[in-house]
DNA sequence: CCCTGATTCGC
DNA sequence: GCGAATCAGG
């Protein structure tokens, strides 16, 4: 599959918006393998995980059938995916990013340590709109956003009761 | 069984 | 680099 800017760019913005690998893939007429394939080649902000692979207590020792031939591919679905189709959700308000949890791990309160290669994933404007796009500031470590969109996205349940209602 | 995302590894 | 196969948790 060739991944062209335009395919990457859209992949990015599915993702940032919390969309699943099934779905992306399903959007973009590509399989979830390739959605999460990619997404991990590109470094995207890993979203919360259902199962814990690298625990201590996991044995890597699972003997793995040896993989044959791969077979014939299907031809593609349909690699079309909308450009811009109408979506009711124009909040940049990611999709669940507030379930992050608080890091168990004590962090040292240093000033906000930043990547050169991450970017803040927060989405300006409405996703598929002309002038929607990425804030880009650098994001923290180990989140996808900057320091003044992280204060937004993750913010404690109880704090947002206001919002709740 | 359905879903989810992560990793592996032949290609 | 790619992504199906596989793994693994809910």
């Amino acid at each position: 599959m060739e991944w062209t800017e335009e395919q990457i760019e859209t992949l990015r913005r599915l993702w940032a918006e919390g969309l699943s690998t099934a779905e992306i893939g399903r959007r973009m007429g590509i399989s979830k393998n390739a959605v999460v394939g990619k997404a991990h080649r590109l470094h995207l902000p890993a979203r919360p995980s259902p199962i814990r692979r690298g625990g201590e207590g996991a044995k890597p020792a699972a003997p793995r059938p040896p993989r044959r031939t791969l077979r014939p591919a299907m031809p593609r679905p349909s690699p079309l995916f909308p450009a811009a189709e109408p979506r009711p959700a124009p909040a940049p308000v990611p999709a669940e990013p507030r379930r992050a949890p608080a890091p168990v791990v004590p962090m040292p309160r240093v000033e906000p340590l930043r990547t050169g290669n991450a970017t803040c994933c927060w989405p300006i404007g409405d996703p598929g709109t002309p002038g929607f796009r990425f804030c880009g500031a650098p994001a923290l470590i180990g989140k996808p956003y900057c320091a003044e969109h992280a204060a937004i996205a993750y913010v404690r349940v109880k704090d947002r009761r206001e919002d709740a209602a």
